[in-house]
DNA sequence: GGATATTGATCAGTATGCTGACTATCAGTA
DNA sequence: TACTGATAGTCAGCATACTGATCAATATCC
């Protein structure tokens, strides 16, 4: 373990960084820009409707600071809407456009298939087995990081 | 699969995510000020005394772009230092320094500390197969990134 | 030997991620 | 109701990572 490539970190930052690399290539080939970070929120806003960022950022994960700019970038691209919400003058509230809506549907395929390449190396018992302990280790570390999964609402 | 927390990709980003957030509040707790980046080519440039920044970049997979501001950053805090190389006047050669010596030395438990905290979900076993998968995975898709590992000179 | 290609390093620009601070707003309570 | 604390979002600042360009120096080939 002396070395940086036999450490877990390492091994990390260069899964993450081929699986980042994969994704953008297949999506640029399907003909969109779309960064993975852009993709999750994307689906996710899909996937529940009128949320407000900082629920989103806990069902992904990411940062409330780094949100901001993610969202930028989606309402610019015209693939998301934000709104102030009624309820609530501090929150906005997301929402996917019909053109938010038609690339996500488009842009599958190549999503689907960037997963599959960068587990490429793996049997399919392999990259299920990966998936699990992977799951299994970021469970038991979600606290320690400034952006934990939070499944529900605050 | 449809769902971002599902995918490799994303599982890739959250342990990579733990696994730096655990990294530095474990070298902060040992009252040190270094990034997991920062650590990996200090250890990489002691191990390889007089290397160039190529070379350097090649063996812990960084970009050659990336690697100038991380040099940067470890000349400005005195742990290494960054001169022309008497061979090639393109090359700059690099060499840890004293202080630098001390810190990696000062550091290691912190960063061993830091390593099983990450895995600390898994067991053993669990967590030398997560390695052995990460590690397969990376060498296949090693070619796929613009910052490929590069274990000999170019 | 000289044109050409390649290489080492850097830079500008963009996109995550984070820390810490700040504003506006909301919620709970005395 | 006024005070207090918490919360939603943003901002400035810093550190990776990358794309693509540029410059200087070296290699290669005719």
């Amino acid at each position: 373990m002396s070395e940086p490539n036999d450490m877990p970190g390492h091994l990390a930052r260069r899964f993450q960084q081929i699986a980042v690399a994969v994704f953008l290539a297949e999506v640029e080939d399907a003909g969109f820009d779309l960064t993975p970070v852009q993709y999750a929120a994307l689906a996710t806003i899909k996937a529940n409707p009128g949320l407000d960022q900082v629920t989103l950022a806990g069902l992904i994960a990411y940062d409330r600071t780094t949100i901001t700019g993610v969202i930028d970038r989606l309402v610019q691209k015209d693939l998301i809407e934000r709104r102030a919400s009624p309820r609530d003058r501090r929150a906005r509230e997301l929402e996917i456009t019909d053109e938010g809506r038609r690339t996500l549907r488009k842009i599958t395929p190549a999503v689907e298939s960037a997963q599959r390449i960068m587990l490429r190396g793996l049997s399919a018992k392999e990259g299920d087995e990966l998936m699990r302990l992977l799951r299994k280790a970021i469970a038991a570390g979600n606290e320690l990081s400034r952006a934990p999964l939070r499944q529900t609402q605050a």
